[in-house]
DNA sequence: CGGGGACTTGAACCGGGTCAACGAGCGTGG
DNA sequence: CCACGCTCGTTGACCCGGTTCAAGTCCCCG
């Protein structure tokens, strides 16, 4: 977990490790594979970004000249057809990884859906770094894979289940990450809006909101608030999702 | 789950590099990040798969100890729920890579739909490989994010698109894949059948079975047969696709 | 206390699913 | 050589889950 060292006087605070030292996603993002002396060497490649909600990241189509490393907040990915339909591929928590596209262009866009901080990494010296600590493209190698996991669920997600089983998944899905958090597993907080959680379930905001209510009446859920769900029988919503 | 691999008596088997050269992906599958000479210590750690239709090469949730690559054939990739509705999540063909879930289980099954071969490598020997070559990890890395572009893609799909569009997009990619390997791009040959289309694109097989005869009767394709289609305007098709 | 975005609710509609029957191709055995 | 059985694909009729369109209602923030 986070170490006391961290208030230390060090000799490689002097070449930028102190930010990185106090990160809250130290031990999360791209940095956990480095030690306390290497993370002085990443410290040097990477930048800051804040952004407000609503404000773009990145988008879909831009050359992807870099990788991100969320420190705070939360982001939305997603893909717009000409049209204007839309699909949300992802929401992004403190200590995940964007922006994985090595050489080509960004798939999809990233924007914030709460003030959020991230880390930024140019794609050239990243790779370049490579070289000196190679559990760094290990790491990288193994959030990609991961991605691929969730993906995949994903599509199992949109291709094959009811409306219902999408927003039971979608709930346990973040009260999974939120435990992961260190936060509380059941009132489950949501910081998108009911038409983020639509175009990731491939739903309409109106179909959302009445499998919502649906739910609650079966008594699986309880709304506090739109944005404040509890989970009242985690048993039977994971039986519902998979036997 | 029987491997057909045996140990032959071959000397160029045992020494390496001879079978690796003459290989039909030398320059497409993890084999293309190396060298002539290089490429004997990546023969060291390979053995042979071979599969007839139907068989599987590995099933969801067993531990995922390989990496492998496709030489010959075609695989398809699937996700079960407990009922029995399945996801097909991938196509594979010669100089894909499939396997890239490190240290954990599978996420997927992969059963041959043509008779295939493959390169399997142990993940740990790999890994030990790494050090040496690491533009053979790099190599991975880029497989993983084409893996995540391709499932991104496939979100929007089953998310956002009607049966017409998955329809006509499943077509182009086919298409295009088959340009990749060197093959016409017009009659598409689809080596999978209905029900794999159909579970791939989040549809019926009956209701494939309509939208390609409707796609048909306006002229877009033309069924030759049934695993055989030609694209017969391929930038309308494309239009329909995205614009 | 007023305005506006987010959310909910209702009613009608429709794209795609379900169920059932049928046909085409093909390997097998009599 | 044909009859049988099986899988795969197609077609038809009906149905349902989810969408669409159109009002509301809630709630936050000024």
């Amino acid at each position: 977990m986070s170490s006391a060292d961290r208030s230390r006087p060090d000799p490689a605070d002097r070449h930028g490790a102190a930010v990185c030292q106090a990160c809250a996603v130290r031990n999360e993002g791209i940095c956990a594979a480095l030690d306390r002396v290497e993370i002085v060497d990443l410290d040097a490649i990477a930048s800051r970004v804040l952004l407000e909600p609503g404000q773009a990241l990145f988008y879909e189509s831009d050359p992807a000249a870099f990788v991100f490393s969320v420190t705070t907040g939360c982001l939305r990915l997603s893909k717009l057809l000409a049209d204007g339909r839309r699909q949300v591929t992802g929401f992004l928590f403190p200590g995940d990884l964007l922006g994985l596209t090595f050489g080509e262009r960004f798939a999809y866009t990233a924007e914030a859906i709460l003030p959020s901080a991230l880390c930024r990494f140019p794609t050239e010296k990243l790779r370049a770094l490579f070289d000196a600590y190679p559990r760094l493209e290990a790491r990288l190698l193994a959030a990609a894979c991961n991605e691929i996991v969730a993906a995949q669920d994903h599509l199992m997600l949109l291709g094959r289940m009811t409306a219902r089983e999408r927003l039971l998944s979608f709930l346990l899905m973040m009260s999974r990450r939120a435990t992961g958090r260190g936060e509380p597993a059941s009132p489950v907080r949501l910081p998108m809006v009911r038409a983020d959680v639509a175009d990731y379930l491939g739903l309409t905001v109106e179909h959302v909101s009445r499998t919502m209510h649906a739910l609650a009446d079966e008594g699986l859920i309880r709304l506090d608030a739109a944005n404040e769900i509890s989970l009242l029988d985690p048993g039977r919503i994971e039986a519902v999702v998979l036997g």
